[in-house]
DNA sequence: ACATGGATGGAAACCGGTTCCCGAGGCGGA
DNA sequence: TCCGCCTCGGGAACCGGTTTCCATCCATGT
């Protein structure tokens, strides 16, 4: 018994030619649209492929260059908030410009990330979106040089998110928001408040996000012609665990401190857990601020205050600059701004006995 | 002046073997690795390779027959974080298999789920997984039905992920979590602490992961002989919001109740921060729970007992199951289980005066 | 010295589409 | 009536790979 194609799966476009007893172009002419066929053949072609249930291969139609554009958006987990609405901005408006979008995540790993890389390159994707913070070594620089020239050799084009930008004359699209920026003002609200001894929960000390946020505590204190503690100065990382650790530690070694900044919103809640563990009243006790504004802010008790970040609008910006982009400029380097929200987790200092 | 294909962009593998001199075939058989070559012309050939920063198109490739699967995954919003821990572990589990992962957001409208599954039809994708409750009307069977055969007709399968199971025959895998069991373990646990009325805040009416935990809850008053007050089911959805607006209209109209169960943490979070805003502590005089475990759960004040759902795991075993496939079995249906996380958030009802 | 066979690499067919090129009719105008 | 244009549709080349088939070449066995 032979079989025919038909019988058993994906029906081919000739399948369907035979089946309405045309052509294989005529079968892709009237399903293109624009080339003049018969309204008889017409409507026997789009009968045939009713019935066979037929769509054209969009790996072969990508082939032959007429395919729908991919667009590719490497992070390090989906699973943190703020890369969530990241990946949300990125994949609405992908959509919208009409494209598909393919997202990995490299779980941390360097070697995956090179990998997904070259893997979104032999797709052919539009462009490569890597988002998340990264240590700024001469290693990285160069790593991520590379990976910019061989993507732009091939037409395509990489986008860094909240990443450390390269040198000049790399083929990058750099989006950042301003991290140093954000944290001077949320430290200059808090010292605002009366406070002079600040702990500040930071990240990995090379990591440039959190550079930059400890830079902006710095200045704020500066500004004011403080010199902070370098003993309230903690590193850890940008999870709730690290938070959580990092203020239990904070508090059984007795340091003295009347208010708590947060490298991140995630750090800022397992820091509030372990204040509340230790019997401490946020604001009254001490002042407690985040930083990245996710959704859960609000709903923490007290309301976090933090600084907002537009990680949504973020992703959207970093695919249409990534697509809409005509000439072959080498570089661009956009700032976001951010702004501080003021809820009910920092209070004034009172007037110490 | 010609130009060479060389000079810009994406080199073929014919550019390829014109530099090392042999044919575009040598050249696929040095990169596929198993046909013999001699070490002189693999040299060359790796060279020119090297020159060119050639990768073989994977589009290309697929189209031969030998390209890199892929999985697509469609959900509503992949910023709630039910929704993100499952995306990590289809994510995760799918890279593992050595598959590509497509994802799209819906964003609630039913007509793009159904445009996004025949793109992921086209696109060939070796499984589609749909994420997320749904009205389980005849409509929705249908259409979804139609789905299934359709990806089934083209080599492909469906994977339904929290969704109404259709009809027996539909080629289709579901996968679900007891709703019903974990709301019932729950509530069963609120009552045991001497609660007898207890506010329900519901989903939307139609939306059976709702009317699961909603018939757990009336299940676990019945086998302890209670009837629950119509009065006490509130309904709305699964957000943050809506948890705020019914509980702040549930105080405000004076309903009475003891204890607070949400059909979500989403939920909860909103009806916490309504309870706080009201001037109520929880639990000394109201009692909440929650359900779903998302990580933030414990960093609410007081730690939410919530029920702990496998969202991770069930991303992961969806394509486990969808891929793993050999035989034509019609149809699978997975029930995963849940658990009670009892934390602080309920309290034992003190005797009244 | 000659047949044999394994190693090596090129030509061509194929995957599933699109599009260029051209020929066959139908129709109107000279 | 004949010519030319326009409409329509088929054949073939092409996109960028892989794989089958076959022709060499060289080393070995007898």
């Amino acid at each position: 018994m032979t079989r025919k194609s038909e019988d058993a799966g994906r029906s081919t476009i000739r399948d369907v030619a035979a089946r309405a007893g045309v052509s294989a172009s005529t079968v892709s002419r009237v399903l293109g649209g624009v080339y003049p066929v018969s309204s008889q053949t017409r409507t026997r072609v789009l009968r045939a492929v009713r019935d066979l249930d037929y769509v054209a291969d969009a790996r072969a139609k990508a082939v032959a260059g007429v395919g729908t554009p991919t667009l590719a958006f490497v992070l390090e987990d989906i699973t943190g908030p703020s890369f969530a609405l990241m990946a949300h901005g990125v994949e609405r408006e992908a959509t919208r410009l009409g494209h598909l979008c393919l997202v990995c995540s490299t779980e941390g790993d360097v070697r995956n990330e090179v990998e997904f890389v070259e893997m979104m390159r032999a797709q052919r994707a539009a462009a490569v979106i890597l988002v998340g913070g990264a240590a700024d070594t001469s290693e990285y620089r160069e790593r991520t040089r590379r990976m910019a020239d061989s993507l732009a050799s091939a037409g395509s084009r990489l986008v860094l998110c909240g990443r450390p930008p390269l040198g000049p004359g790399a083929p990058v699209t750099v989006i950042e928001y301003d991290n140093e920026g954000g944290a001077f003002a949320l430290v200059a609200h808090v010292l605002a408040q009366g406070h002079r001894r600040v702990l500040f929960l930071g990240g990995k000390p090379d990591h440039t996000t959190a550079q930059g946020r400890e830079r902006g505590f710095l200045a704020a204190h500066r500004a004011r012609g403080l010199e902070p503690d370098p003993a309230l100065l903690l590193n850890g990382d940008f999870t709730r665990d690290a938070g959580h650790r990092l203020m239990r530690g904070a508090l059984k070694d007795g340091l003295d401190f009347t208010a708590v900044v947060a490298a991140t919103d995630m750090v800022a809640a397992g820091a509030l857990t372990a204040l509340h563990e230790a019997g401490l009243d946020v604001p009254r006790d001490v002042s407690l601020a985040g930083y990245d504004d996710i959704p859960y802010a609000r709903d923490l008790h007290p309301a976090l205050t933090t600084v907002h970040v537009p990680y949504e609008e973020l992703g959207r910006l970093a695919v249409r600059t990534a697509l809409g982009r005509t000439t072959e400029a080498p570089a661009e380097h956009l700032l976001l701004g951010t702004h501080v929200v003021v809820r009910d987790s920092v209070a004034a200092l009172p007037a110490r006995p």
